[in-house]
DNA sequence: CGCATGAGGTAATGCGCATTAACAGCAGTG
DNA sequence: CACTGCTGTTAATGCGCATTACCTCATGCG
């Protein structure tokens, strides 16, 4: 190549947009310390050190004194694109629920994921709309807005599991907070309802209830149906009828959950009624209204149970028996997991514990 | 291997990290619409028609096809890097209190922030460390990660100055949450704490109240030194003595708030008292519980204010009078200004207002 | 017919850093 | 004394994208 110092209008970059200048270089530190910018990279980096590769200590010294008089601090997209990853976790939440609610089930896991992406020394990247289900999660392709990140986490009862199977094609790594079959291949981590929903029941058994219900949401996500089996486990364990009887599904117009029919349910000898969690909190909600309008008292004359953790406007009332769902704990195991795909692990599926909760609203069956 | 091409060993990166499928890149679009990278890059940034580049229909078409099929999305790095832009904000808090109660005061503003992003265009950058004031946020230029985004937006009482000038100074865009005259130049979003506390004031008045006492914290953040004015504003325009006489600094073992010094002050005259609101609530737990401790009826023998909201664990006890942080109107305004800055606006403050709360633990002064 | 004009696209370049082959010096060996 | 093995440093290269100078065709026009 020949006239460049001439007057050759070069291209490449404008004259850089006025005012973002003054930022020195590793070029900058190497002509003050007298050596080349390939010796500033790697004293600065410490890399010279863990590579075995030898640098002088007159140099070190050289280099490390110009780096600190000129105030030189490396640019992070620079040795980003060097590097071929950013240290970019992704959070995408297909939970379309308005913000309010989305608070109670959303932050929990973001209070552990933000924890542990520090402690493996990643930052976060929120995409937006997403926890909002607005505009951003919609439209095909939406998806691929998280490649930007070196992999992604997903929280939400309903994945789309044909959209997320392209990036698990695509050796993303890709992480479920849920229990997910799905995609093929797709690890997540998830909480052990089946085991907790089991331990209920065996509590109420414990007690002494011989008929127990489950009001559960007429909504297939992993997370029910886990609930539900743990649930019949337990009722099988401790040698309780079971069977499609024990189960009541709700949502439906023409079966709701009113007072007239726990009063039947009474009748027929069941004494304790366990319902599931959701975001919503609805089935929760359905069966304390029809309990306490049936003007029960509980736990005197009827016994109820929570398949998860109360939603936060009704925490004032008694807390039920149930158990809790370790959201930060499965959250910062998500992001272990993430952390380890993308350093080439399997993708694999873990459960967490929640922890059983006695609670105040489960007693003794009432003596007719 | 066998030497390819021209046979050159050529230095540069490794041949990719194991596992980690390169992401498509504009070469690779380019390479299956059949054009150049070039021509991808324009279409793709929309640059075409915005600098009057002239593309084809079917040319845009191609390039379209060929990156949603390959699901392309930019390398922000690169972008950045290249163009100095990638349509990210950065969020760094300096709120350094442990996760329970950051969960209070930080995420109502981020509800804010990620809505108002989401209008914008842009996806978030969590900071890790910073909130919890782990690891992430040590050392000096802790800060410099921020650069990697457009942006950034920083919440908490005591932001480092030294640190932020750097930024600021470099013409970096950045917003703080809470108003700030530290680093020259800051561009600020903040509740308009001394209008509403100049309101609190004057409802108290009203109320007939002649001698009213401000309990704050002893720390000088702007956000209680605003307090403090809009407090002693509001004596003085209703003609209500004022001076150093009216405030009371909590914090200092030997001037503790106890229930002795609170009927001190009855007995002196004063009938009502207004307690500054921080992260930790402090100030207001100390002056319930003196109250309390004194055995006195609140509205009835003395009247109490709080300049914000309670703390969540205390929002069970009566509505004090007082006002509401708009958090999430604020982080919404933060990022607006924010964006307004990117694209070259002004270094400016803004007050946003906050709304009176009538609540329920004021009444007339007690007649003696 | 010769040349300007414009449309449609490509080649070349650099952003700031990390990486590595290659080179320069310099002691020890056979 | 050529040769190998070190140690310390540098030149060269590319990461993925944005930018712009420069091509190549048609077409219009005096």
């Amino acid at each position: 190549m020949a006239k460049e110092a001439a007057g050759r209008a070069r291209p490449g970059r404008a004259p850089a947009p006025a005012g973002r200048r003054a930022r020195p270089r590793q070029a900058e530190v190497a002509g003050l310390a007298g050596v080349s910018q390939a010796t500033v990279s790697l004293v600065l980096s410490g890399r010279d050190i863990a590579t075995g590769r030898p640098i002088s200590a007159e140099t070190r010294a050289k280099v490390l004194d110009a780096a600190r008089s000129l105030g030189y601090v490396p640019d992070p997209a620079a040795s980003r694109l060097a590097a071929a990853r950013n240290n970019l976790l992704g959070v995408f939440s297909f939970t379309a629920t308005f913000p309010t609610d989305v608070r109670h089930s959303y932050y929990p896991f973001l209070v552990g994921v933000e924890q542990e992406a520090a402690a493996q020394g990643y930052d976060l990247v929120l995409f937006t709309g997403s926890s909002t289900g607005g505009a951003g999660a919609r439209g095909a392709g939406a998806l691929n807005r998280v490649r930007l990140a070196d992999g992604c986490l997903f929280l939400g009862r309903h994945a789309p599991a044909d959209e997320l199977s392209r990036l698990v094609a695509d050796g993303f790594p890709v992480v479920h907070v849920g229990r997910s079959d799905e995609p093929e291949g797709l690890a997540w981590v998830g909480a052990d309802y089946v085991s907790a929903s089991r331990e209920v029941v065996a509590a109420l058994a414990g007690l002494g209830h011989r008929r127990v219900l489950l009001v559960r949401e007429d909504d297939d996500a992993p997370a029910s149906a886990d609930r539900e089996r743990g649930f019949l486990d337990g009722l099988a364990a401790s040698g309780l009828p079971g069977g499609p009887g024990a189960v009541f599904r709700s949502g439906d117009p023409r079966r709701e959950l009113t007072a007239d029919r726990v009063r039947a349910w009474l009748a027929e000898g069941v004494t304790a009624f366990v319902a599931e969690e959701t975001d919503t909190g609805a089935a929760w909600r359905a069966l304390r209204a029809a309990v306490d309008g049936a003007g029960l008292d509980c736990p005197g004359q009827v016994s109820l149970a929570l398949l998860g953790s109360p939603p936060a406007d009704l925490a004032d009332g008694p807390v039920p028996m149930g158990f809790d769902i370790p959201r930060p704990a499965l959250g910062a195991e998500a992001v272990r997991l993430l952390a380890a795909r993308i350093a080439g692990g399997p993708a694999e599926g873990t459960l967490v514990a929640c922890a059983f909760r006695p609670g105040a609203t489960a007693g003794p069956p009432a003596t007719p």
